[in-house]
Formats: structure tokens, sequence, C-alpha cells
DNA sequence: CCGGAAACCGAACGCCTTCCAGTTTCCGGG
DNA sequence: CCCGGAAACTGGAAGGCGTTCGGTTTCCGG
């Protein structure tokens, strides 16, 4: 088995296949990658320097592709930011498996840049701060990230014994479905919220 | 080396000495928590059924050490809260090892019931309807979870083209800090704006 | 045309999680 | 009071994963 006439891999098709094995297996394994490349797992090194930037072209690949190339930058800046939000969650919903590994991953490059930079220029036209617009981009992300989270989580099973000792708690996770509507309807619910917080930030309030 | 007299281990011990092997080395890994406890590795399968229970032990230790006991839930409801979600914050900052590790382990038991049933009071009581409460407090629980990731990730650093080719995004970067109040600026205007926002659901607005 | 670099393989190392057999100690029912 | 089964720990070993290294063949620039 000698070099091949032409490169099975590249940063691309790893990164892509990585998010392949992540969505089929719920994990991501350096043989089993390696399997889905038809490659050894030692000829992964010579492409990248370990596991962890393997997750960060997983990373790569999954922004890419709903990265916000698709936005409506022109909208009034609440909706637009809502959209931008919503793109950001599902990106993530579409690959479950991965969200573990996106949310412990030190990112190592800041290569949304572009995306950031669209962000800047519509909070600063809409009239915020220089010195609030990153912490407010913060506050968004980390919003999401952990919707990320509570979205891919195993549903949450509520005991018996509840019911008696916690009345109130019991009356309102009555109200509340079991399935993947619930994470969808939390995070709709504070994106708004957190929406209109801010809004209370512009000068004109 | 026998049974001893006196057992070594139970859970209890176990959660916390995890804890701190984490707090100390930013990792937990089996063998070193045997070595921290003066026992074999093979010895904590009896206590407990892996790694992953491991982890669940650690989640107790931590909310039940600053659980909410000593909240005082008698403020006006934002302020209850406000205060709640900090506490909460807290102890993840507490412990910053266990972040990552609690971020991605699925909650096996819900044993924080008692507070949950707090909150939910307070949420009645303050006039929030029952199918709101649960997404409520669902939606601070992702952005905490979030911002407490976000706070123990590494300072991503800013790249030189960013000046010359991202002008909004340079001048706002400028005017965020890069040691740690940079997280907690943004976790103090995030929650806010949620809370201000979660005012807004009330049916007198 | 040729020599160094590139792309892959096979094997091996170290570490981690988990399990099993063995040894000693505890404890409750007759 | 005693004795048999369960409990608590040790040592060792199995299996998996991430990573590295040396070897082989192919590509490509000077």
């Amino acid at each position: 088995m000698p070099r091949p006439r032409t490169p099975l891999l590249d940063r691309r098709r790893i990164g892509a296949a990585a998010l392949r094995v992540v969505d089929e297996q719920g994990t991501l394994t350096i043989p089993a990658l390696a399997r889905a490349l038809g490659v050894a797992p030692s000829a992964l090194y010579h492409h990248v320097s370990g596991r962890d930037e393997i997750i960060s072209l997983m990373r790569e690949e999954l922004t890419g592709a709903t990265g916000g190339a698709d936005q409506d930058w022109s909208k009034p800046w609440d909706q637009a930011l809502e959209a931008w939000a919503r793109s950001y969650l599902a990106a993530f919903a579409a690959h479950p498996g991965a969200v573990p590994l996106l949310a412990v991953a030190p990112l190592a490059e800041p290569f949304m840049h572009a995306m950031y930079e669209k962000v800047a220029e519509l909070l600063l036209s809409a009239g915020f701060a220089e010195a609030q617009v990153m912490p407010l981009v913060n506050a968004l992300e980390s919003f999401i990230l952990g919707s990320a989270l509570d979205m891919v989580s195993p549903p949450v099973m509520v005991s018996d014994v509840t019911r008696e000792t916690a009345p109130h708690l019991s009356a309102v996770l009555d109200q509340t479905p079991t399935d993947h509507t619930r994470a969808e309807h939390s995070f709709t619910l504070g994106l708004r919220a957190m929406l209109t917080g801010f809004g209370h930030l512009l000068p004109d309030n």
C-alpha cells in the first residue's frame, strides 16, 4: 500500500466524513473515521495534528454549510438577529451527535469573522454602543449553545415522587411536552425574551 | 489487602474526590481518582456503575453545596431569579474543569426537585402562566450552562487580519476585555435582558 | 532525470475504562 | 455463639483509543 496516484484525503473530506460518522454513530473515534474514509488511522495525521483539529474541521464544515451566507441582514436588527440565531441552532440540530464535541472543544481559529463582521455592523447601525456589541453577541451565543445541548440531551424522566412533594412543579410539568418541541419552544421563548431585553438597551429607551 | 475494617469509599466521598481531582488536574480519570482516594481503580466499581455515574455524583456534590438552600425566595420574582441564576453560575465557576464534563453528561436523576419546586412556585405566584414556567426555566438554564462553557473556554485569539477586512468587528473588539471579566459581563447583560423579556410575558403588560 | 517530499500502511506504545478471580472482613439468622 | 453468605478491596488482564514511527511507493520541481 504505497502512496496513491490520487490523494484519498484532504482536510475538507476529513471534516465532512467526521460529521457523517458522528451523525451515524453518535461518537467520533479515529478508527471509525478512518474506516469511513477507507484509510488507515495513521493516514489522518498527515493532514491534521490530532483529534481536536478534526473537531475544528467539523465546526468549519457545519458553520460553512449554514454559515450565514444566506442571511438577510437588511431586515430590522431584531428580526435579523433572530433569524441568525435560528439558523445557528438549526445547524447544530442537524448534527446532534456533534454538539457535545463542539460545545467543549476550544475554538482554535476564529474563522467566522465574516459572520461576526455582519452582526457587528448590524448592531452598530441599529444604535447599540460599541462596548455593548460583543457582550451582546456573546450572551446570545451562550444561549444558543446551551439550547443546542439541551436539545440533544436525552429527555429527563419525571419520577412519581414529584407529584406529592412538589405540587407547583408537577403542575407546570403537566403543561410541558416531553418530545422535541419542548426544547424548541424553550429556545423560542428565551430568544424572544433576550431580544426584547436587548431592545431596552437602545438609547431611545 | 483484604476488606478494610472501616470502608474507605462511599458515593459521597467519590463525588467529592472527583471534584477535587478535576479542580487540580483539569481532567477526570479513574486512576487519578483512585489515587486521590488511596484505593485501587477497580474498587470504585463496587460503588458506582462507571465513569458516567461518577460525573453524576459530581453534579450532586456541586449543586448540593450551592444548591439554592441559601436563596431568598421572598424577593420580587426577577430579583430572586437573578440571584438564583448567579449562584448557579457561581457553582460552575468554582469548578471550571468540571463544566465540560457536566455539560455533556446526560443527567440521569432529577434530584433538584426541591429547587425547581421553589422556582416554579415563585414564577406562578408572580403571575406567569403554567405553560410558560418550564420553558422559561429551561431557557434560563440553557443560558447559564452556555455561559459556564463560555467562561471556562480559553480566550480566543484575534488575528491581525481582522483589522483590515472587518472594521466594525475590530471596533467592537477594541471595547471588549480579554480577561475573565468578559464572560461575566456578557452573562450579566444577557441575564438582565432575558429577565426583562420575561417580564413582558406577564398579563399586565 | 533524479532526489527530496508527499501520501499511505502496519505495527507498536501508552493510557484509560472495565471486568474478573481471589482474599479478608463484616454481619444476621439459626 | 457460630457460621455461611455478602461486602470491600487488590492484582491482573482484556479491549479500545489516540498517537507515533519506520517503511514503501509515487509525485514533482529543478
